[in-house]
DNA sequence: GCGCTGTGTGACTACTCAGTCATTTTTAAG
DNA sequence: CTTAAAAATGACTGAGTAGTCACACAGCGC
């Protein structure tokens, strides 16, 4: 098994079934897209579902040594949210075909076995425990999980906002959008 | 032609597409369900394509309609925002399935043809002109359409997260959910 | 040169699906 | 009751799919 192999595979594919969405991506395409035949395809993803689950992990696996590798405690909790927040939108304008692929396949049947994957999530339990530590308002203390899924969204839309639109000091956008959010937060 | 019998096909396509997503549904398991043959879905419908679109136009269409009664002029802009804010997240709790099946196509590869329609509600527009005359913030005023996505994002993650929870004053939440997202914009 | 091993190949199979159409059933008008 | 138009039916078709498998062939020790 040829690991640089499997990576080209996987990264064809992703560009595929973004562009046309997993039905109508068939391995045929993705095998002669990829410059492999369709047996060999096989013989690294048994199946076509396989391959859809493998690209989300690897993608998983990446984005998460990023965002580790970006955190750093700062003087703040301020500084330390709007630093993970940069980090994320960064990871996200930076790598736009993994990105949309995240989108892709959350939104898709194949996403099921993942639904209380997300409650587990290490890194989800850390923001929620900031969050606790930093907002006085009830809504954020006593639904943590929603204050999670409200910054996750509000990331998704500030990424699809830079990627879609030209934007010529991202830096600044990033830091403003983040004033946004931080002071629904921390603001009676 | 049948409006009760085309209404029936709609609704029920629409929960197996929520259930088993587009390509796992095949025609006959539709027609079915439905209890009508494969030809009269064909006679209302002449491609699968119709079918997946009328769904979203229809919801699209009562939905609206429901929107612009509940839209009543207040006296400031804050409880114009809060009041509009807590119709939309109303009808998402109250027709999961509809609201569902426009997360569902809406981040399908069908809702190709839709992507500059946007633009161009007048629903929207309304919105910027709101946000435009009571946010200070730079972002809001150099980004109106920022402010949107950001608001439909936060919409998105409150239904989401009002049906998958059960929380019992919902009028609350729905409250305390608005102020997170206001105090974001009109604070300094 | 010769067998051995494992990766790569693509024609092929078994099957599914969207959409058709000859036929039957229902409706409604005279 | 007769009859003609309209609506409903579901077996059928042809296109296209995931996945298989018998074989090709390169590399390597002998």
């Amino acid at each position: 098994m040829d690991e640089n192999k499997r990576k080209h595979i996987l990264f064809t594919a992703m560009k595929l079934f973004n562009e046309f969405g997993f039905h109508a991506t068939p391995t045929s395409k993705i095998a002669k897209k990829a410059k492999v035949s369709v047996g060999t395809l096989f013989n690294y993803f048994p199946t076509k579902e396989d391959l859809i689950h493998a690209i989300y992990g690897d993608i998983k696996y990446h984005s998460k040594s990023v965002f580790i590798n970006q955190i750093r405690d700062c003087q703040t909790s301020h500084d330390t949210m709007r630093n993970m927040w940069a980090a994320v939108i960064t990871w996200g304008i930076e790598n736009p075909e993994e990105f949309n692929y995240m989108e892709l396949f959350l939104h898709s049947p194949f996403k099921k076995m993942y639904l209380d994957e997300k409650k587990m999530e290490t890194f989800t339990k850390f923001r929620i425990s900031i969050l606790q530590s930093i907002s006085p308002k009830t809504i954020c203390v006593q639904y943590p999980e929603y204050s999670t899924v409200f910054i996750d969204n509000a990331l998704h839309a500030t990424i699809n906002f830079l990627l879609e639109n030209e934007i010529n000091d991202k830096g600044h956008f990033i830091n403003s959008s983040f004033e946004l959010l931080w002071n629904g937060f921390s603001q009676k």
